[in-house]
DNA sequence: GCCCTCCTTGTAGTTCCTACAGCGTTGCCG
DNA sequence: CGGCAACGCTGTAGGAACTACAAGGAGGGC
């Protein structure tokens, strides 16, 4: 079991593209390993528990702003965990905004499909959901682009 | 009712910012308007349409290069609109897998949240989830960050 | 003539990577 | 020992869809 390895070797180990490895290090999200002779980095466990980390999280879709907080808290491991929490809970409010707007968006656009004939655009249903009516309702969309 | 507008008239109308226009604009999705002698932009009400077709596809979440597909397919009328069906539900079958991923991740963050005591960070189980557990299972997150 | 608001251009920043380009290093085969 | 592929290095640019300045010009009310 080899206690150093490459950058290459992370890479697999963590499923994360090297370059992404690199960013994190330029982010300051993981410390600069040291390097060999010929200025390969070399990573010890340390490093590859601290990226499985970020990917987990990162999966979790905290942003990388929040993992560093996360990562800055846990290493104080006698604080207590409120701040983790809350991290936590807004990640939880954003996600649950977010399926709820996306929600909207797919019972729209199964309105807008499931009207669709497939004759000439002209008088295609997915074509005037989109075009404001000149007459019609505005028929607003989800209305937050951003 | 005025037939011209400036662009901060049609930027409230549209509910959208003036940069963002000049952005459409740039990239091509809104013709360059006629220019004032002290070099406005002056918008007439097709441009209005055409913006509100834009914000509307938007608000449906459809990438700019979707919406610039869809807007070159409404100019010519005649034409079958099969293309505008296959946008619209590849962009849905997109849709309903961030669904899908973002109900995963709220049931995870739930049962996160939920054991957590808020006691230290030592014990804490939502940093507990995240670190690679060394005996425990991977309990690998939704696993697709890009 | 002043002042405030609106408009102009252009550039840079945001988020989270990804993709080169152009080079140096390592390891292995023969 | 030569050669080659695979791997690593730095640094920069791109991408999606805007957003935010900075620095200045134009228009209209008082």
């Amino acid at each position: 079991m080899p206690r150093q390895m490459t950058i290459g070797t992370l890479s697999r180990e963590t499923d994360t593209k090297v370059e992404t490895i690199r960013f994190y290090e330029k982010s300051g999200l993981l410390p600069a390993p040291d390097r060999t002779e010929g200025n390969y980095r070399t990573y010890e466990p340390s490093h590859l528990r601290r990226l499985s980390f970020i990917r987990r999280a990162r999966g979790l879709g905290f942003p990388l702003e929040a993992i560093r907080t996360l990562l800055n808290l846990s290493d104080d491991r006698s604080r207590s965990c409120e701040a983790v929490d809350r991290i936590a809970k807004d990640h939880l409010v954003q996600v649950e905004q977010k399926l709820a707007d996306l929600n909207a968006l797919r019972a729209e656009l199964d309105r807008m499909i499931s009207l669709c004939s497939c004759g000439t655009v002209a008088d295609c249903r997915i074509i005037d959901t989109l075009l404001p009516g000149p007459a019609g309702s505005p028929s607003r969309a989800t209305e937050n682009p951003r």
